[in-house]
RNA sequence: GCCGGGAUGGCGGAAUUGGCAGACGCGCGGGUCUCAAAAACCCGUGAGCUAGCGCUCGUGAGGGUUCGAUCCCCUCUCCCGGCACCA
């Protein structure tokens, strides 16, 4: 018999695919097929492929594949978010320019796409750290600064010691660097900041059109985005007469204010604390707040804090407050100021205690008995009952809210507002590999933007790219220096270069019209494949690239250059690759690579490993499903059966094939089309597993099996393309490519069972097995669940109360207990 | 603390609308073939009781609704992920 041989079937079509060009989307208007855009999260080229490429990219290619040969022109195509720290650090590491470095492991990823049969468009293929494409990131952000959505200041911002780098609050992940993990501090310094926060309340609007979004990513981007509707309300500084807002949630607790807090960087403590007579105290506490990152795993002690010396007015009652500077107010949030209500939130409970400062209750909760005769015990945090609060006695939450801020806004001392915990983007880098900001700062004219003409502003190889104190840029001798393009004067560029996650904020849109020479995208390419018909990554995305890119999507909607508001309607994360529980390290030495399995078993079983091991979107936890790589994978063994089944069936012709075969054959159809419209890959497999299960036995019976052989081989041909693509030729004699399809339908006649199992339960326990026809009425069936010897014995002497029927599936007796 | 998702055999996991729990696969046990082994193929495989027909128990724990619950409701435990002084 003939073995199955991935090793010499694999690299044959890896050859032919690529030699015929295969996987082109269309761009013929005469071309009807419907688009579909099947677009995967562009990898990071850091190494050769690991696992979780493999997995992602193993599910991403069976949907393009499964709606190719469903008739759809599909685009799916590959590229490279090739700029950014990680590939620029290990290139540092091993003493390489980071070009050199980066595209030898595009091209090492390239080929590895290959041998995996990967069903890429590879003539769109693009790479972020081209002059090709960042002179178009460089284009989007001049339209940016135009607009007003680029700027920069001068902030407290999150600095990387370790990369020598700010970074973005994305990339601060519990007060260390998402990169290296290094503990982030804080610095005062200049930056480039996109303006994300105008489009908060648009990033929340729009979700309705995110109409296959998980819902764990909608609710982190929520959070994310952090709305907040309130009031902000003016206090007075009693000493200066200056005016100080403060947000607050709860404008119906204004009545028992009995402190105002400052945080320690408000830009007004020092200056107040000289005042009062106390910034020797104070000054300790703003230069701690100083040396701690801005997201600090550890939560400042709510306790700690010191009276500036001066006193806020409150202009609900006028009455005269004390002052403090407190870590616990954040500077990045609301005002930087907060007026504190210790009866009605925990951490100015907690503080007023340590300070001797009064609580004041103002909400009455519902039970009044709760407030223990007025001396609370803790703060009252829900809604109530206004007392104490002069004529808004008795109102009550959420009314109460509403009534104060349309008091505040009557008195001119406050205003209903929203406030949003998002905070501008951070987009400029110290670093060297990144494209630079093209902007020209002109001691006359100020910041200009290089013009369109002048970009891409490249970036030059002679530097000694080691990161330093400021931008590797700045450092190279004459790189920086030019006329103004306004005045043409002396001027500088700037010396620091993007954020990588701007390259990826635009990727999906360049892949339209890759090569397009007169703006980023095409318009009509854009217009004709966008949206993204179906999005898969990793959803460590869940926040950065994806509110990133829906950012950018609705700023070019604006600029009128999209139509749609959203890029990516249906996104899917798949789940990750780990290994005994824990993500795959080299310092863990349990790292896995998709490489040697591919090498040793094939790529088909590498794919199908991926895709049967569960369900896309759960952790695969590797080592309690791929073992060592040397056993033989079960998938692998499956398909050597597969190959002989399909072949012997081939040989066989038209031999007649038993009715149950061809029923089961539809079923299969249905079951697996549905399963792929929903990633449920696992059960596909597993149904495909049944149908050869199945013609095995009848090829043993002696009787054919061709066309449940043609139907297998065009099912398996998204999960497994090599073997497929062999079958449908060698052996099926079928011509063209098994993923041109066309992708087999069925008889829902001949999908159903011919029979189905009858249970016969006696007060909800099974008691017998009886085989009927599926279309048996329910007399038919209570007829036969009578007849039952083993229900009969069950009820015994007992008297039927009850007689549940639900032909053809259940007949239930139900004694008179 | 808050938000989201989970918990099913030795393992990965199945199970339309509430209707045979454990599909499919791995592993394991037995067998065929072989001088032997590997491979391949066949049979078995939730637990307990039983000579057998069969019976009982069983989807994290406890309760509820129902003729009937892995599925719906309530309470709880544990696990994973995210956020974490957000005023």
């Amino acid at each position: 018999m003939r073995r199955y041989d991935a090793s010499e079937i694999e690299p044959r079509w890896v050859a032919a695919w690529e030699a015929e060009g295969r996987f082109h989307a269309s761009e013929d208007p005469a071309d009807e097929r419907p688009r579909f855009y099947a677009l995967d999260m562009f990898p990071y080229p850091s190494g050769d492929l690991h696992m979780g490429h493999a997995e992602a990219f193993s599910g991403g290619d069976a949907v393009a594949r499964f709606k190719a040969m469903q008739g759809h022109n599909v685009l799916h195509p590959i590229g490279w978010d090739a700029f950014g720290l990680p590939a620029e650090n290990a290139a540092i590491k091993r003493g390489v320019p980071p070009a050199e470095w980066t595209y030898a492991n595009i091209e090492q990823q390239a080929a590895s796409f290959k041998r995996m049969g990967m069903s890429f468009d590879w003539p769109r293929r693009l790479n972020t750290c081209d002059p090709s494409y960042y002179r178009w990131t460089q284009w989007l952000f001049t339209r940016f600064f135009e607009r007003g959505l680029a700027y920069r200041k001068r902030s407290p911002v999150n600095w990387c010691p370790n990369d020598a780098t700010v970074l973005a609050n994305e990339q601060v992940q519990q007060g260390l660097c998402e990169r290296c993990g290094a503990v982030v501090e804080r610095r005062d310094l200049t930056q480039w900041f996109f303006r994300i926060t105008d489009y908060a309340q648009r990033l929340l609007d729009d979700e309705p059109e995110l109409v296959d979004w998980p819902e764990r990513v909608l609710t982190m981007q929520r959070h994310w985005i952090g709305r907040s509707q309130g009031a902000e309300v003016r206090f007075t500084i009693k000493e200066t007469g200056e005016e100080i807002p403060v947000f607050t949630t709860r404008p119906d607790t204004l009545w028992g204010v009995t402190f105002f807090v400052f945080s320690v960087e408000h830009p007004a403590v020092r200056r107040l604390a000289e005042l009062g007579g106390t910034w020797d105290d104070v000054s300790p506490l703003v230069e701690k707040a100083r040396a701690t990152s801005l997201n600090s795993r550890e939560a400042a002690d709510a306790k700690e804090g010191v009276f500036l010396g001066v006193h806020a007015v409150n202009p609900v009652n006028g009455e005269e407050i004390p002052c403090y500077a407190a870590p616990y107010v954040l500077m990045e949030y609301g005002t930087g100021a907060i007026m504190a209500v210790p009866a009605h939130d925990e951490r100015d409970f907690a503080f007023a205690r340590a300070h001797g400062v009064p609580v004041r209750v103002v909400i009455q909760p519902g039970d009044a008995a709760s407030l223990d005769g007025g001396a609370l015990h803790e703060a009252f945090i829900g809604e109530g009952v206004m007392v104490n609060s002069g004529t808004f006695d008795g109102q009550e939450t959420p009314a109460s809210i509403g009534a104060v801020i349309a008091w505040l806004e009557d008195q001119g001392s406050g205003t209903g507002t929203v406030n949003f915990r998002l905070r501008d983007w951070l987009i400029s880098r110290q670093r060297y590999w990144g494209p630079p900001i093209p902007i020209i700062h002109c001691p006359v004219c100020g910041e200009v933007a290089v013009p369109d003409a002048d970009l891409p502003v490249e970036l030059p190889t002679d530097v000694d790219f080691k990161p330093g104190g400021d931008s590797p840029l700045a450092r190279h001798p004459t790189w920086k220096h030019v006329a103004c393009p306004t005045c043409g004067g002396e001027a500088t560029r700037d010396t620091d270069t993007m954020d990588t996650f701007v390259d990826s904020s635009w990727y999906y849109l360049r892949y339209c019209s890759p090569g397009y020479l007169d703006g980023p995208f095409d318009p009509a390419a854009v217009a004709s494949w966008m949206p993204v018909d179906q999005y898969t990554g990793g959803v460590e995305h869940a926040i950065l690239h994806l509110l990133y890119s829906r950012f950018f999507t609705k700023v070019l909607y604006d600029m009128g250059m999209v139509t749609f508001r959203e890029p990516f309607p249906r996104l899917m994360n798949q789940g990750q690759v780990i290994f005994g529980g824990a993500s795959m390290s080299k310092s863990k030495g349990n790292i896995v690579e998709p490489m040697p399995i591919v090498q040793r078993w094939g790529a088909d079983s590498m794919r199908l490993m991926m895709l049967f091991a569960g369900p896309f979107e759960d952790d695969i936890d590797w080592k309690l499903v791929g073992g060592d790589v040397d056993r033989r994978p079960g998938v692998h063994a499956w398909l050597g059966r597969v190959y002989a089944a399909v072949g012997e069936a081939a040989e066989r012709g038209d031999l007649a094939e038993p009715d149950g075969l061809a029923r089961l054959t539809h079923r299969t159809v249905k079951g697996v089309t549905e399963d792929l419209e929903r990633f449920r890959f696992n059960t596909a497999i597993s149904k495909l597993q049944i149908l050869s299960n199945e013609m095995r036995t009848v090829l043993d019976a002696g009787a054919g099996a061709r066309s449940a052989a043609r139907a297998l081989t065009l099912m398996l041909a998204p999960f497994a393309p090599f073997i497929a693509e062999e079958l449908w030729h060698a052996d099926l004699g079928e011509p063209g490519s098994v993923a041109d399809g066309p992708w087999p339908g069925f008889d829902p006649a001949m999908a159903l069972e011919d029979s189905v199992t009858l249970i016969v339960q006696v007060d909800g326990r099974v008691r017998d097995r009886i085989e009927v026809p599926t279309g048996i009425g329910d007399a038919d069936a209570l007829a036969l669940a009578k007849a039952s010897e083993n229900a009969q014995r069950a009820v015994g002497d007992r008297e039927v109360a009850r007689e549940i029927v639900r032909a053809p599936k259940l007949v239930n007796f139900v004694t008179r207990q």
